[in-house]
DNA sequence: AGCAGATTGTTCAAGCTTGAACCTGAAGGA
DNA sequence: TCCTTCAGGTTCAAGCTTGAACAATCTGCT
């Protein structure tokens, strides 16, 4: 409502800061910050709009939505849980948690891989596919209306060049560091 | 690791699907789907890649970070949870249970409003402001290097816009549907 | 005054996510 | 063969978020 676009974080400490890093912090400039803070309330945000809109008309989380997605789009609508979850870019804890959950609803169907007995692989129900069906045009809908149109042919460019590079960075991160 | 900028989401179904919406939904153009699917990539791994850095370095959620930035940045250290939650576009009720977590560790103090006991305000402790302090060049540097370095200016410049359409889209929402 | 309704903030149950522990099957040595 | 290690997958406890219900305060209307 009448929320401005205020600065959600990043105070420059630099007075009262002095000297306790190893190397002295480069503080983001307003024009850097002014980016960032639209950022943050996008990722804060969307998330949860898209999420409102699969829930009241289908039922279904974003996430789950790429689930089943995912599902559809895959030879057979049938993929080993391990690819899944990389194509999820999501942990297989989550992801079995979700599968669980989704096989209740009778959406897919766990079933051990016949090549190797080692895989589970996850298959769509047809009643999983008529729910993904459905629930497509909603879906895009909200993605157009929040952000694809009213952004120019460049503006969506440069948000793809954007969006994969911190995509990479994050994939590139150590993992591991003092602890 | 290996997971390639696959499609997560939106098979055009428009082969097996006919007319069931009102309107014949426009379904992406590859173009735009691709900027979308990186969006949706980025919206999934970087708040969980803050968190990590948060939690590890300053055992905060970024979400913990944002509120304790919040206050360090108004007048007297001090807001009406209120002004607070709109500040941060989150609900009361979130917010409520952070602060009271937060006050828990002594990073912050509830009181009652003087000017007005229908609100409360929070109010940062002199601990809270230290962690904040000693919280920030870690979490700048990795905004910095997820973010924001290796982006042109004029890349920044279209990031910061696109947020704000999409956050402005979200908030002037109907929010109020048929349930 | 008095009452309806909105706003502020808390609490509780239900659901989801995370990370660790665990089990199974496969691969690699010695 | 035996032992170790690792990858795939599940489960469980702990923590967080959400939405509804509630209490308290304020505003506006008559």
């Amino acid at each position: 409502m009448n929320l401005k676009e205020t600065s959600l974080t990043l105070v420059n400490h630099a007075d009262t800061y002095a000297c306790a890093m190893p190397d002295e912090p480069r503080w983001l400039t307003d024009h850097e910050r002014d980016a960032w803070l639209a950022l943050a309330k996008l990722m804060f945000n969307l998330p949860s709009a898209l999420d409102a809109q699969l829930l009241r008309d289908n039922h279904l989380t974003l996430f789950d939505y790429f689930v089943l997605s995912g599902l559809s789009m895959a030879p057979g609508r049938t993929m080993r849980l391990s690819d899944l979850a990389s194509h999820l870019s999501c942990s297989l804890s989550r992801l079995s948690n979700v599968v669980k959950r989704l096989e209740q609803r009778g959406l897919l169907r766990r079933t051990p891989d016949p090549e190797s007995p080692r895989y589970t692989v996850a298959s769509l129900t047809d009643a999983g596919w008529d729910l993904v069906v459905a629930a497509a045009p909603g879906h895009v809908a909200a993605v157009r209306d929040y952000v694809i149109d009213g952004l120019t042919a460049s503006q969506i460019d440069v948000l793809r060049e954007v969006a994969c590079h911190v995509t990479r960075k994050i994939s590139e991160a150590p993992e591991a560091s003092t602890r």
